[in-house]
RNA sequence: GGCCAAGUAGUUCAGUCGGUUAGAAUGCCAGCCUGUCACGCUGGAGGUCGUCAGUUCGAGCCUGAUCUUGGUCGCCA
């Protein structure tokens, strides 16, 4: 083992007032610059570049030794900083410089397969290969420790404020509702499991019972589901929960948190009380319950001008108890041609909408996809409704209440998109509150829309018998500019309503007490009311850094098949774990 | 599982109507170069055009299948 030279100072941090000043650095060679007997290095560290010089002042075996470094050589220098006499505005280092006088190379290093640069644009796979590298890129380091700033913030805020973290076990039992479940073998209880955590749901319920008061935890929460860009197999919540708490509490406690991470990360002040919106006006004003409020464009339903017109889609519709509902886009008409009207009909047929029917409104008349069935009387009458003016365009979608929803809280998302009104650097956060308790799902069945621990609203706990689907919960969410950044609902905490819950759930008395029997358990013994949230972690990184994918924030993430391709998982195991674990494989499901 | 897009040099891409030896940039290697910072100049190496099959005198290009990847819908209590 050579000589390792102790630091004196970080690559990224040295400045003009550090001129004069014997240094000792420690990093990677970014790049090198031979123009024949002066030698610049760029050196690199978490923190940023420097330039090293080696001049005629360098003895000829130093110069030699500086001539043979390459690219991600691993090196450290022995120097003096100088004021430069030509300077570099573009680098954070530009006005300095450091004469080497000795330098060690402690590795060397193969031509990287990727660039270490912050604007190219490798493969995704590549990156996700060599993610080692990958993350040497200044932009990688800033992510990183961006995500560990919110999280020590967390741990200072939630800790001022009398909360404690809690580490809840990672392998715990399987309760396969919602989403699926990745599952642990057990050896010792051959054809038993564990499973991996959908979120620590229920443990910290049970850290509440057990007067814990306020809890904390950063929590890795794991579901078996299909990817996204803003979606992992294995992601970070930020999981709280308040014994003795409404949902008033939990939301003032959960500003003055956002409050400070917008102050500290972003140097942004936000105005809090952030607003409210309760789940209905979200869906019928935005289409959405994680609402973008940046820009406009909200929904209208127009089923009362419709109920006797000729077009037979819409009186079809309305019979069939289905909605019409628009959006009109200010300028929309001036911004979109056939051609991209064309393409957002396309678009929102992913989201069920069988047609896209749209309304130009210019100077004189108004032109519209539907002018066949609708007098000029009749159109203006529409726009008269959004108050549309000159070189707006009207987009009507007839469906169910949800295709209509889902089609134009698309559409308005991206025409906003398209015509560039959503700015980066504004940050709209809202609460959407009074969420329905259940929903029907394909088959008819009534489901939990947040999960069965959500407390209904006290108001509505007299419907739960006749009338579920109209009980609306206790529960919450947090949006950011279309985004759910988290989420979270009052608990149940008195046993005869829990159990009432797993009931109209359809639930049986031997499943529940299957599932969920230590919770009901817990509950007979003096359960606090208390309420929680849970933020996504991953996503609240991502938002704020401006990044399009939640990879860009995470050190080693998985790729859309959920494979690791730093270390290969998944992967086949030795056939000898297997036996210990009695589990036995079909030859025809094993992936070649 | 459905839909859309992509796959050509280490990397990012171009490749016209199906036609000579598949190009560029960057990176890499060698030489020259004392103020560069995307250093410059000269030269060089580097290709299973994802894979398989088909059409054709001839396929990077057309057809089919398949694999891989990204995005998305379903899914994500």
């Amino acid at each position: 083992m050579g000589e390792i030279y102790r630091r004196t100072d970080m690559c990224g941090a040295l400045c003009l007032k550090d001129a004069g000043r014997e240094v000792v650095l420690n990093g990677w060679v970014a790049k090198r610059r031979n123009l024949g007997g002066l030698i610049f290095v760029d050196l690199r560290d978490k923190t940023g570049i420097v330039q090293v010089t080696f001049d005629d002042k360098a003895s000829r075996e130093l110069l030699d030794r500086a001539d043979s470094l390459r690219s991600e050589y691993v090196i450290g220098i022995k120097g003096v900083v100088k004021e430069r006499s030509a300077k570099n505005d573009r680098l954070g280092t530009g006005e300095i410089e450091v004469f080497a006088r000795d330098m060690v190379i402690y590795s060397s290093s193969e031509t990287p397969p990727i660039y270490i640069k912050d604007d190219d644009n490798v493969d995704d796979n590549l990156r996700l290969k060599y993610r080692y590298l990958d993350m040497r890129k200044p932009h990688m380091q800033r992510n990183l420790s961006f995500r560990h700033r919110i999280c020590k913030i967390a741990r200072d805020y939630f800790d001022e404020n009398g909360f404690t973290e809690v580490e809840t076990p990672i392998l715990i039992k399987s309760t396969p509702e919602g989403a699926r479940d990745y599952i642990v073998p057990s050896r010792v209880y051959q054809g038993e499991f564990y499973a991996l955590p959908q979120s620590p749901q229920l443990f910290k319920q049970l850290l509440m019972v057990g007067g814990t008061d306020r809890y904390i935890q950063i929590a890795k929460c794991f579901r078996d589901e299909d990817l996204r860009a803003d979606r992992q197999p294995e992601f970070t919540q930020i999981d709280l929960e308040m014994s003795f708490a409404t949902q008033d509490d939990v939301i003032e406690v959960q500003e003055g948190f956002l409050k400070r991470v917008f102050k500290e990360c972003m140097n942004i002040e936000i105005e809090t009380p952030f607003p409210r919106l309760s789940w209905e006006e979200a869906m019928e004003r935005y289409g959405s319950d994680k609402p973008d409020i940046r820009f406009g464009f909200e929904l209208k339903k127009l089923n009362h001008l419709f109920e006797n017109c000729e077009f037979k889609v819409f009186t079809d519709c309305l019979e069939a108890g289905g909605d019409i509902r628009g959006i009109c886009v200010d300028g929309g008409s001036a911004a979109f041609s056939r051609k991209d009207i064309d393409k957002l009909a396309e678009m929102t047929k992913q989201y069920g909408a069988k047609g896209l029917i749209w309304i130009r409104v210019n100077e004189e008349d108004i032109i519209s996809s539907v002018h066949k069935f609708f007098s000029q009387e009749e159109l203006k009458k529409i726009a008269l409704e959004f108050n549309a003016a000159k070189d707006d365009i009207i987009f009507l979608v007839s469906d169910k209440a949800k295709v209509t929803f889902d089609s134009l809280g698309f559409l308005r998302r991206e025409c906003a998109k398209r015509m560039g009104l959503l700015k980066d650097d504004e940050y709209k956060l809202l609460w959407v509150v009074d969420f329905p308790m259940f929903e029907e799902n394909d088959e008819g069945a009534v489901t939990a829309t947040h999960h069965p621990f959500t407390h209904p609203k006290c108001e509505d706990i007299h419907l739960l018998d006749s009338e579920p689907l109209k009980v609306k919960a206790d529960a919450y969410d947090i949006v950011l500019n279309g985004v759910e950044l988290g989420g979270g609902s009052v608990r149940i905490h008195e046993r005869e309503l829990q159990e009432k819950m797993f009931k109209v759930l359809g639930l049986t008395q031997e499943e529940c007490e299957e599932k969920f029997g230590f919770l009901i358990e817990a509950f007979k013994y003096g359960a606090p009311p208390h309420a929680g949230l849970a933020y996504g972690l991953d996503r609240l990184v991502m938002l704020l850094l401006g990044e399009a994918s939640i990879r860009e924030v995470m050190a080693f993430p998985k790729n859309q098949n959920a494979q690791c391709l730093v270390c290969g998982a998944p992967a086949p195991v030795e056939a000898v774990q297997l036996d210990e674990l009695g589990i036995g494989l079909k030859q025809e499901d094993i992936r070649s």
